[in-house]
Formats: structure tokens, C-alpha cells, sequence
DNA sequence: GTCCTTATTGAAATTGTTTTTCAATTATAA
DNA sequence: TTATAATTGAAAAACAATTTCAATAAGGAC
């Protein structure tokens, strides 16, 4: 069988493995930058030509669901995928080529406290997201 | 004329002040949550109420261009407008009523440096929010 | 105030995205 | 194999955002 993590996971959700499925879970696994429902469809129709928009989208939701991928919000659209990190992570976004890095180790107790404080809120919780530009964008391309 | 902040400097860009362009600025400007454009709608065609869609999406446009109001994203939707904040400061958004609140402080370059350094990026800028329950949502209402 | 120019407007059409519906297909367990 | 029910893609529908365009009206010139 030589299944992969993924379609483990998806078996182990209930779900029949389908060539759609697959296919998208390829793509997604496999992409170094978040990718909108149209770019994953045009990336899977390379596997299964046969692929529907229609699933591209039910796939995601179940993948998203099951939190093996989550959404990247940015300035101008929001709608792009990518493979969820691992814990308590964030994410760092190259601007230039798109390419996305998860992170941890960000420290915002006393940050929250403070602004807990100022504000008669209860922080429940953060986003948080990191642009710059990657090593080779940095450096010539 | 007692003109308001925001109408001025609407003028100051060039813009006429029309009826359509006070309804949505005054929706705005008293807004103490995130608003979508059909909120925006719904709210100032009670001051305007010959506003159309279409203006609203376009004053919006305007208003963010101008730096006097901001996209706030969310989990699920991002379409939503909320009065900018001054200088470099975050958003922490309360979880039931959606209350918005601005803050600023959080000191972050520890950080930067040790990501930097970890995943060869040069930082750029960086996108933060806060999620909790404001004071009247914490204490019965 | 009146006139003139041109930015602005709203309705309608268009475009683009996401969701729903449904009959045909197919993964899987028996 | 066969039976069953999940899954699929096409088409339609719903929704969101943008473009087009003729009518309107803001604001400067007088
Ligand atoms: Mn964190
Ligand atoms: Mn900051
Ligand atoms: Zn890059
Ligand atoms: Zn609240």
C-alpha cells in the first residue's frame, strides 16, 4: 500500500481514496508557497485530468478540516492554501516568490499581558504573520 | 463647513463632498467593529438612502487608499473595514461582539533576528492580531 | 446667484468565485 | 463478484466584486 501520512489520515476520517483526492493531496504536500483552490486545480489536473474545480474545493475543506492544511491571509486575497505547520507555528512569506517557512518560538506573554491590561481584554489568542525576503530572492534570484 | 478630519483630507486629495461620500465616512468613522461593504451599505443608506453599492465599494477603496481606514481579516471572511490605526499599531478584535481596539508595543525585533537568522529571510514587516473577549463580553454583558 | 466643467453617481451588465444540486461513477466491504 | 453508499463532475445557482455608461450634481469662475 506505501500510503502516505495524509491519505492515512484521510482514510482513518472515513474518507474512500480517489484520484481526486490524491491528486490534490499531492499537490498540496508537495508546494512550497500557499496556492488558491484555481492554482491547486490547474497543478492536480496534471495527475488526474479528469479533476473537477468542484472537488479541488471539497478536498480542501476536508484537508483543512482535518488540519493538515490551513489558510494564508494575505493583503490582497485570502483565499491560498498551504500544508499546516506542526504545534504552535506561524508563518514567513517571501514577497517576491511566494515561498512559505513556519516558525516557532514567538514569546508574547508579557505582550499580552500589557495589552490585557490596557484594554479590559482577555487575549485568547494571536496571528501572526512575518513578510521579508527569502535567501535566494535576497541574493540575485 | 465645520468639516470633519477624514472629509478634509478627502478634499485635500482632490475628491468632491457629496452626500454618498459623508454617509459612508460618518458609517466609518463611528464604527466600533470591522464592517463589511454590504454593512457599510445597510448602515449608510439610513443617513443616504439613494447610496448605492457601488459607491460604498468605491469610497471604501478611496478611504483605504488614504490611509484612513484598514482591512481586517478573519478567520473566516477578510472583506471586513475597521477605522486605521495611527502610527504602527495592531488590532486586537474581541471574539462575540467584534469589538476592534487598536494597540501598539509590541517589540518584536528579538524575534525578526533569531527567524532571520534560522531561515536565511531578511524580515521586511509583519502582520500581528489579537483575539479575545473585550470587558463587557467577559463580565455577563 | 448662475453657468460650466467634469468628477461622481446608481443601475445594469459583466466578470469571477464559491456553493448547491443531481445523476452517474466508483471505492470499498461483504 | 456484488451491493452499497460515498464521491464525482457538469450544470445551475448564489454570491461578490468590477466595469460601463448616461444622468446628476459639486465646486470653481464669473
Ligand atoms: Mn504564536
Ligand atoms: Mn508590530
Ligand atoms: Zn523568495
Ligand atoms: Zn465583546
Amino acid at each position: 500500500m506505501a500510503e502516505n501520512l495524509w491519505l492515512t489520515q484521510l482514510r482513518a476520517d472515513g474518507c474512500r481514496l480517489t484520484a481526486a483526492r490524491r491528486a490534490v493531496t499531492e499537490v498540496m504536500q508537495s508546494a512550497e508557497r500557499a496556492l488558491t483552490p484555481v492554482e491547486v486545480y490547474d497543478a492536480a489536473r496534471k495527475r488526474d485530468p479528469r479533476l473537477g474545480l468542484v472537488t479541488v474545493y471539497r478536498t480542501l475543506e476536508k484537508l483543512e478540516a482535518l488540519g493538515l492544511i490551513q489558510r494564508v491571509h494575505h493583503e490582497q486575497g485570502c483565499q491560498a492554501f498551504l500544508r499546516a505547520g506542526v504545534g504552535h507555528q506561524h508563518i514567513l512569506l517571501c514577497e517576491r516568490c511566494g515561498r512559505a517557512v513556519h516558525f516557532e518560538g514567538d514569546d508574547l506573554e508579557a505582550l499580552f499581558e500589557r495589552v490585557g491590561e490596557q484594554t479590559g481584554f482577555e487575549i485568547k489568542s494571536h496571528w501572526l504573520q512575518l513578510y521579508g525576503l527569502c535567501q535566494d530572492c535576497r541574493t540575485g534570484f
